[in-house]
DNA sequence: CTTAGGG
DNA sequence: CCCTAAG
């Protein structure tokens, strides 16, 4: 068996790496497993051979075998990767298989599917290239079918497949990739549910034929930072998973010679390569719909990718592809899913470490099943010895090649390839396709700023938000708040950015622009945010913060329902308070915050009113309106 | 866990 | 924004 992958899926790799052996993923409109084209990826890629004698994997690497790491750019502006670099087969037959499934059952059924491979697109050949893409793209298997079906299949079998793949064209191997638990120093759970990483495939990016000596090498590269252990399998592991860390790998730099894994200096050829090939990834999700719950759709891999990271994330996000986890083989023992190690899993893993000189288990960051955000929590026995690691800027060996700090610095906030993805999935209350589309057609900041003109001019029209365009801010500098998160998770290989904005890491406060000192988990709420904000509360009604939360905001990650309920509450101190002053437009207040347009006030106000959060003289309009009428004129 | 309210 | 109490 024979797996192409380019290095612009390289997300995909870790994904890869974990589904090994099961090989699969889905998301509610994964359906295609389409041909890698490698020649777009720029030559480079890697092969992963199954090597039926030794019933392990290879690797090998294609082009100059390096490996691209994402640039964050890539992920700011565009797609992770074009959804069309997806895994993809080569049955014995040359036949390629296009995987399609949005099968429910997906994720309990499914098994590892061995396909016995050739080796896919030989970019030295581009004949081939072509007419194997064609025989892609009328074949597709459904796993669904597939599975059951393929147990029966011998190694020996091979079956045309014409048109359509059926269960002949695929087989499956008993999967040898679970061995029992090993044993390992500081191990969590997390770990061990993740079965399929890098250490099953022999191939593992070859940390096997690195000496510990090397595997130190490799895991400050991965981490950046040190370790004193020598367990060999132990590095490995870590740093598997480290660089299983899909974002985490982005921005770490690798070569791969002679089937190691080494630093890479120069990284320049290879983004600007990433940003070709993902040009128009955009496209892709052009009129997907947004209508957030279970329909949402993302392409492809991405939304493997996506729940990978943030397999605990936003239920909204999640919900996209409930039904389509990646589900290992062994279903007997408990329906068990595949899970990578989550972000807290990493930092404890990195912390476990430090402990050796710390002294102390200092991990307390709070991940839960309720989104990236986290939270230093004083729950334990923590010390604040995280901050001399916090500002890590090591560099690569003194190479000069700095590498993030993978496991801590990326706290708190979804990485910006979910922002990005969020992006396109915006809230879906009162969300238009309109605005989705402008968002789709080609990102015209121009554009954007229009619609957040015309949004405040239907606002001052009316003096009311008649069709709230929340903006996805990330265009718009204003009230850019997400793109300052872009931006600033752009520079994951910059840790220069790292100081300001983001990183909720120890440090309280952070200097601002005008020399003031602003509190470091501060998040000004942007004009959209509060548009949300406003238009939730005017469908779900003060209170409801949570489903407000989820629904509208979404794809912030930070902003938790308190959050919410604080800033209603201050809209609403807010709006009353200019009220009797009756003031055109906000100006008085010289605060830092960004003003808020009167219109919203007056309709927080008006919100309010209606759903008697107002004081009771106030109220004096209120009897007339049925608190459900108005709501249902929202809805 | 979510909501509400005080700090 | 944080924390906590209460459901």
């Amino acid at each position: 068996m024979e797996i192409s992958i380019c290095p612009q899926s390289r997300l995909l790799i870790p994904l890869f790496t974990s589904l090994l052996g099961l090989i699969i993923a889905a998301s509610s409109e994964c359906e295609n497993w389409e041909p890698l084209n490698i020649q777009r990826a720029g030559g480079y890629g890697l092969i992963w051979r199954f090597d039926p004698i030794k019933e392990d994997w290879d690797v090998e690497v294609v082009g100059d075998g390096i490996y691209i790491p994402a640039t964050d750019d890539d992920m700011k502006s565009e797609d992770l990767i074009d959804h069309k670099s997806s895994l993809h087969f080569v049955m014995d037959n040359s036949q390629t298989a296009i995987y399609s499934s949005n099968d429910d059952t997906f994720d309990q059924e499914f098994t590892p599917i061995y396909c016995e491979l050739e080796e896919l697109l030989k970019f030295e050949d581009p004949s081939t290239q072509g007419e194997r893409s064609d025989a892609i793209v009328d074949t597709t298997v459904d796993l669904g079918k597939l599975n059951p079906k393929f147990e029966e299949v011998t190694r020996s079998e091979s079956t045309p497949v014409d048109g359509h793949i059926d269960q002949s064209g695929v087989r499956k191997q008993a999967v040898p990739l679970l061995e029992p638990a090993e044993s390992e120093p500081s191990t969590s759970t997390v770990c061990a549910s993740w079965k399929p990483d890098f250490s099953m495939l022999k191939g593992e990016i070859c940390l096997d034929n690195l000496s510990v000596r090397e595997l130190h090498a490799t895991f400050k590269a991965t981490f950046g930072r040190e370790t004193s252990v020598k367990d060999k399998q132990w590095l490995k592991r870590r740093i598997s998973m480290g660089l299983s860390n899909s974002c985490d790998v982005s921005s770490t730099t690798f070569i791969i010679e002679n089937k190691k894994v080494k630093k890479k200096d120069n990284v320049e050829d290879c983004n600007s390569e990433d940003k070709n090939h993902n040009k128009d990834s955009f496209t892709g999700h052009e009129g997907r719909n947004v209508s957030g719950d279970n329909n949402t759709s993302v392409g492809d891999s991405q939304t493997i990718q996506m729940e990978g990271h943030y397999s605990g994330g936003n239920k909204t996000v999640q919900s996209a592809t409930p039904k389509h986890h990646i589900a290992f083989e062994d279903d007997n023992q408990g329906n068990k899913r595949v899970r990578k190690p989550t972000r807290r899993y990493i930092e404890e893993v990195s912390e476990s470490d430090s402990r050796e000189y710390s002294g102390r288990l200092v991990s307390s960051v709070k991940s839960s099943g309720n989104g990236p955000r986290t939270r230093v929590r004083p729950v334990h026995n923590i010390q604040p010895i995280r901050k001399p690691l916090a500002t890590r800027q090591d560099s690569l060996g003194g190479s000069g090649v700095e590498i993030p700090y993978v496991s801590r610095i990326r706290r708190g906030r979804p990485r910006e390839n979910f922002m990005t993805l969020m992006k396109f999935q915006p809230c879906e209350m009162g969300m238009t396709e309109r605005l989705v589309k402008k968002a789709h057609d080609g990102h015209d900041p121009q554009s954007d700023d229009e619609i957040e003109n015309q949004e405040h001019k239907a606002t001052t029209a009316t003096g009311w938000l008649q069709h709230p365009l929340i903006k996805e801010s990330g265009e718009n500098e204003q009230y850019s708040e997400q793109s300052a998160d872009l931006n600033n998770n752009s520079d994951d290989g910059n840790m220069n950015s790292y100081a300001d904005v983001d990183s909720d890491d120890n440090i309280l406060t952070v200097p601002t622009a005008k020399g003031g000192m602003r509190r470091k988990h501060h998040r000004p709420w942007t004009l959209s945010e509060v548009a949300k904000l406003v238009e939730g509360v005017s469908r779900y009604g003060a209170g409801r913060w949570s489903e407000i939360k989820r629904i509208a905001f979404a794809t912030c990650s930070h902003r938790t329902s308190v959050d919410l309920k604080d800033k209603w509450r201050n809209l609403l101190r807010a709006s009353f308070a200019q009220l009797p002053a009756e003031k055109g437009v906000q100006n008085s207040k010289k605060h830092s915050s960004i003003p808020i347009p009167a219109p919203i006030l007056l309709r927080v106000r008006e919100l309010a009113e209606t759903q008697s959060q107002v004081n009771p003289d106030l109220k004096a309009v209120k009897f007339g309106s049925n608190i459900n009428d108005i709501r249902s004129g929202f809805l």
